[in-house]
DNA sequence: ATTCATGCAAACCGTTTGCACCCGA
DNA sequence: TCGGGTGCAAACGGTTTGCATGAAT
């Protein structure tokens, strides 16, 4: 809900500046959605937002903004199995991986990374130059684990 | 190329008939091409392939039957980040993991998991009940490695 | 003034669906 | 025969693009 701080209304200014992309009309207030929203999301979730504040919003500039604030680091793309929708997040150059709840599709960020070991051991043993690695939970959240189980029980 | 086995013809008829899945025109040489195949396809690259041997043939009629062979578990559905298209993988029921390289969108099975422990220490600490993961990296495969160095070099 | 961003509508493309016909069990 | 499977064409839904206008630097 609140109104958005203005030194954080600063640091996105700031960041869009450091990237040479231009502070349009909505492009501060996308990032301030990306940055309030606990899970990622997609573009039609943004441009419905936005759309409740100023009709005179289209779809596809959410589209090609978000692709110009991907390209520029600001933002990440994220996809997951359960949904044919792409979604993005905040790039908060913490490196992360999720909890997908296949009960409510909540979605979970976990800061803890278990692989970095078996990437050099993969770069060591099979030749393969790791740049990156997408990991991802699926099960249930600690809301949906007893319902789960509750419905399966006999 | 060289022409299936009796052996492995039967064995995907086996597999078919424990299903209650119908042996129609195209499901054996749908079954065949995934398991010929070194990496995951593409539903038009199944269809493609089966055109060839059978003019016969919609795409639709692939999907849907992919979305049988799955449905009975002996298929599995990937999808990378790389790529919109959605893949199949015959389900040698074999737990892996993909490399995937961002060089020449190579895609090498690895069949050693690093996480399962992880999954209990999520299970444990953060009351998530863990199903399955996901796992992949990215990053070049032995052939493009050089290459992207030497394109990098100077 | 110049370059980049936008709105709108139309195109795109992978996937799904409705329907009449077909065919394997 | 009967219920599932198929071909074809049309619909769908998320995403992209062409184009003329508008706004930020």
């Amino acid at each position: 809900m609140g109104a958005i701080l203005l030194e954080e209304h600063q640091e996105y200014l700031v960041k869009l500046r450091q990237t040479g992309l231009k502070n349009t009309r909505h492009r501060i207030k996308m990032l301030e959605i990306l940055d309030n929203s606990p899970q990622p999301i997609s573009a039609d979730d943004i441009f419905v937002r936005l759309k409740e504040q100023d009709d005179r919003i289209s779809l596809s500039t959410v589209y090609r903004s978000l692709e110009a604030l991907v390209r520029n680091e600001l933002v990440n793309k994220v996809s997951f199995d359960n949904d044919n929708r792409t979604t993005f997040e905040l790039n908060r150059l913490q490196h992360h991986h999720f909890l997908v709840c296949i009960g409510c599709n909540k979605i979970i960020t976990v800061e803890d990374c278990p692989i970095h070991e078996y990437e050099e051991e993969v770069s060591r043993t099979r030749g393969f130059e790791v740049i990156g690695h997408k990991l991802e939970l699926y099960g249930y959240c600690s809301d949906c684990a007893p319902k789960h189980h509750f419905t399966h029980e006999h």
